[in-house]
DNA sequence: GCCGTTTTCGGCCCGACTGTTTTCAGTCG
């Protein structure tokens, strides 16, 4: 059983104890657990085999009863405290506390006063007027919730990072040439740099909130005021992203970016710091007794407590308050550390750009090198090159790199794994090429060994140099692979084989958490786009904030290395 | 249910907004 399944269990327990309103903070451990075991790299059955309960208990958030609900899903298949309270609530029954404006109290109360267990019947009994007739309940009580329905149905999980990122950017363009607006910057998940977002949360300083609020629910991609207040607003966009915007003072900018930049864990851990140190964190500062002792900028928010500042992508719960008190935190890779882009595709295949207009396109990004890697013959919905047609290809690349100065063309491909580990193309053309990038396009459902194995075979040809998408995920689309990655890390350390972040914003792959594995491994990792265009040589900025949120730093990266130390590494001299 | 440089028991972050209320509960982040 995969980690997200294990986390999924706690997460559930956690929403059915919150339908029984248990103690709040038995609630939250079931949630924090959830959230820990979400973030481990090694597969938790594996932890588990390794040392039994002990080791599970060393995992943060999981104490001796959690440790011993794995230890039971792991040797019955099941948890019976879990699996009673799926009999005890009816099924769909959580969905319904999950609908925007309805809450765990509201579901129950719906349930026990008029036998509501399903989304459908909710929606029947609000339509037909029958909520509003209930104690507590009114008429626009009804109205929020068939519109928090209609919400639900629209906004299907979360949006990708660079459409959020593009929404944000709208909001903040429009907001700051309010003279009113001192300071504006997008906060929450999409400064953290997540791989999904669930909404846009904006943060305003000014001295005047009221016309802010009114400049923001104005906008004309608001679709929706949700709420506004005197500080506080939030609305539904046409593209049915929820954006949150909150007005703070100068005195509080740090404090107030910090908390709203979160993640959750990450500010409530800071707070109860403050507390055991007599004081108190919110997003208005750092307060002993009434009084403001810091907070202003969001190195404060740290210092304050002895902590190294920790850049928002690290805020996620995963050992950042450890290293920064330790002085630990790594210097982590920036755009500008990219030297290169080694995964595009042009004309010859699928891409939109002929080779001599993605060069002209990387050059002007101030790139000192790329890799042409058209797709091979076994792909052949990308038009993947035979043997011969890549002969004229990297003979045509060759010349453009003649023709342009101050930028390296190098000729690659990315080379399909066949079913059986084996290479599309011989050693003979392999060689001949300057790096081999090397993936899987095909048969995706294969069994987790005979996948592993596959790629690992793979890995045995010594004329390959890069792996990418490592595990074939399509945010939203396509789950990954089953395929043990963290065998896939261990063989590419030992074969010399550097490991890919995909910087699209569909693929984001490694994943975060596995690039902090892969250099804990010592596999060295390479940001790459995979632009089908010359445009999509943007997207690489995604694929550093992943490489971010995976703590790495410029010299775990091979392609912020000058091109004669990069093929040094990858004995490719 | 978790956790410990005050603790193996007694704590557990803090504030905004809405709707239905005459002072607050529920939801949200």
């Amino acid at each position: 059983m995969d980690n997200f399944s294990f986390a999924q269990i706690f997460h559930e327990i956690a929403d059915f104890l919150e339908l029984k309103q248990e103690n709040p903070f038995k609630i939250r451990a079931y949630r924090k657990a959830a959230q820990s075991i979400e973030s481990l790299s090694e597969n938790l059955e594996d932890i588990y085999k390794s040392g039994g309960i002990k080791t599970l208990e060393e995992i943060p958030g999981i104490g001796s009863h959690i440790a011993l609900k794995i230890e039971e899903q792991i040797k019955t298949g099941k948890v019976k405290a879990y699996q009673q309270l799926l009999k005890e609530f009816p099924k769909g029954f959580l969905e319904l506390a999950s609908v925007p404006g309805m809450g765990p109290k509201t579901a129950l109360l719906l349930y026990k006063k008029l036998k509501i267990d399903s989304i459908a019947k909710l929606e029947q009994a609000a339509k037909a007027g029958k909520l509003r007739r209930l104690e507590g309940f009114g008429a626009k009580k009804e109205a929020n919730i068939l519109k928090g329905l209609e919400l639900k149905k629209k906004t299907r999980g979360r949006f990708l990072i660079d459409q959020a990122t593009a929404h944000a950017e709208l909001i903040v363009e429009k907001l700051s040439k309010l003279k009113e607006v001192k300071k504006i910057i997008a906060c929450g998940s999409l400064r953290r740099g997540q791989e999904t977002i669930g909404d846009i949360d904006i943060l305003v300083i000014s001295s005047q909130p009221q016309k802010i609020m009114g400049a923001f629910v104005d906008l004309d991609v608001v679709r929706r005021v949700l709420a506004k207040g005197q500080t506080k607003s939030s609305v539904i966009m046409k593209n049915n992203m929820q954006a949150d915007l909150r007005v703070v003072a100068e005195k509080s900018f740090g404090a107030a970016v910090h908390y709203f930049t979160g993640c959750k864990a990450h500010n409530i851990h800071l707070r109860q710091i403050a507390q055991k140190k007599g004081l108190k964190v919110s997003e208005y500062g750092i307060f002993k007794g009434g009084k403001q002792v810091g907070g202003r900028t969001e190195e404060e928010m740290f210092s304050r407590f002895g902590f190294d500042y920790i850049p928002p992508e690290l805020r996620e719960m995963r050992g950042e308050f450890e290293a920064a008190a330790k002085g630990k935190i790594p210097k982590l890779i920036e755009l500008d550390d990219i030297k290169g882009d080694l995964h595009m595709h042009t004309t010859a295949s699928d891409g939109k750009n002929t080779i001599k207009e993605m060069a002209l396109a990387a050059k002007k990004k101030g790139y000192e090198y790329i890799l042409i890697t058209d797709h091979t013959k076994s792909t052949r919905v990308a038009h993947g090159l035979t043997e011969k047609q890549m002969q004229q290809h990297w003979k045509d690349i060759k010349k453009v790199n003649q023709e342009i100065e101050g930028i390296e063309v190098l000729a690659g491909a990315e080379v399909d794994i066949l079913p059986d580990g084996r290479l599309d193309y011989s050693d003979e053309l392999l060689k001949e090429l300057d790096l081999v990038v090397i993936a899987i396009h095909s048969n995706f459902k294969m069994a987790k060994d005979k996948m592993t194995k596959r790629i690992i075979k793979a890995f045995e040809n010594k004329y390959i140099n890069i792996f990418a998408h490592p595990s074939g995920r399509l945010i939203g689309q396509r789950s990954p692979y089953d395929v043990d990655m963290e065998e896939i890390l261990k063989a590419a350390q030992k074969n010399n084989v550097a490991v890919e972040v995909n910087a699209h914003p569909r693929r984001l792959d490694l994943t975060d958490i596995y690039c902090k594995r892969a250099k804990e491994l010592g596999v060295k990792v390479i940001i790459s786009t995979d632009a089908h265009s010359t445009e999509e040589l943007d997207l690489m900025k995604y694929g550093v904030i992943t490489a971010r949120r995976g703590w790495l730093e410029k010299n775990d990266m091979l392609n912020t290395k000058p091109l004669k130390q990069l093929r040094l590494f990858l004995n490719r001299h």
